[in-house]
DNA sequence: GCCACCCCGATTGTCGACAATTCCACAGGG
DNA sequence: CCCTGTGGAATTGTCGACAATCGGGGTGGC
């Protein structure tokens, strides 16, 4: 059933890089051609994106990029912040020798972008950063969870890296949080990745009292 | 569509009642029998179940009960603790006056079941507490979370439960916890119950070291 | 002009059949 | 005795067709 797998994952991915925004109706028939595959796999993978909590079914109406709310957004990330912190301070116990030197280089090519003020290549860096400290936290059940949250918000998580002086408040957040892992101390880690994810919970919550429209 | 939903449901339980143990294999025509429905609605539920961490499909080889090995139990429970944590000091911050009577109702029934030695029921007070602050935290992401976190571990949780002595150990954890809702204090609701789960953590810890099989 | 109703196109839900794959048992040779 | 290759049964993967259902547009009545 390799095919299924496949299409869930290229629906999502089209999903997320914004093929099909929020609200958009996912007709089975235009996804059997788009993807060249038979209805049932086409139904397989609408259920399994379903209960992902990307894409909305309502009975014998279809299913729609599922719109998520502010007010969502702020619990996904509330979510993300307790799972995070504990793959943080998992990380900082786990990381080998060339994972520390990894971060650090990471670290650096951060703060390069930062002031070369290319926030492409920031936001390349961040998702890159907290994808190995996942991967380095040998805790795959938190990352897995970690990983569905990012992608619900992530239309959300966008707009937040678009947001002017964005880049340079995350930078040290960042960095303290690497230099926590590198130091092997998950305390400081976990505490580090906290703030972290509270300004980004903060900034949420600013634009649900603005009644910012995603 | 309704039918869907339903087997989906009917299989969820019966994996949860034990009806079907870890490792059982679940032939599709078999449950097609048993549930009266066709193939496809089966195929769904074992897809959704799947990607709920329920249930395993291997390509061609079909779908098996999920076993849940101690140390995935632990990671489960550490996922558990991050995620409850934040639940707790959501009631506590949301919680109604009902709530809170009905909490502390909750608490004198259980240090009852506890002189009474009638374990069954202080297990379903267990379960009855910890939803209930679902509930009442207003926090759909984390409860949804927690939810399938808590079935994913259910074998586990099964087995710790009867474990002797594990009842007077938590009574005071889930007294502290209740105390520190009903007052209102987030953070002290966020600790208790941190506290709380860390027994559970230790102790599946402690089933690891001693090489427990379930 | 406005509202309720009904019919029709579009889309999903369900089922059965066929093709593809895997696992197990068994036979044969080394 | 063990290893390897082959056959068949069991099970899953895929597809197409038909039935069920919903929403929209047009029609008729008031």
């Amino acid at each position: 059933m390799a095919i299924h797998e496949l299409i869930t994952g290229r629906l999502r991915a089209d999903i997320l890089d914004g093929v099909f925004a929020p609200g958009a109706r996912l007709v089975e028939l235009q996804l059997t051609e788009r993807y060249g595959v038979g209805r049932a796999a086409v139904r397989s993978a609408l259920v399994e994106l379903d209960s992902e909590g990307l894409v909305e079914r309502s009975a014998n109406r279809g299913a729609t990029v599922r719109r998520v709310p502010v007010v969502e957004a702020i619990q996904l990330n509330e979510a993300r912040q307790a799972l995070e912190s504990l793959i943080a301070a998992c990380a900082a116990t786990n990381a080998t020798e060339a994972d520390r030197h990894e971060l650090l280089a990471i670290g650096t090519k951060m703060r390069l972008a930062v002031e070369a003020e290319s926030f492409s290549d920031y936001s390349d860096l961040n998702r890159r950063l907290h994808r190995r400290l996942r991967e380095m936290s040998g805790h795959p059940i938190a990352s897995e969870l970690v990983a569905n949250l990012r992608a619900r918000s992530s239309h959300h998580q966008f707009r937040l890296a678009l947001l002017p002086g964005r880049a340079t408040e995350s930078l040290p957040q960042h960095e303290r949080i690497i230099a926590a892992v590198v130091s092997g101390d998950p305390d400081a880690a976990r505490g580090a990745m906290w703030e972290h994810l509270e300004s980004v919970v903060e900034t949420l919550r600013h634009w649900q009292d603005l009644g910012v429209e995603i």
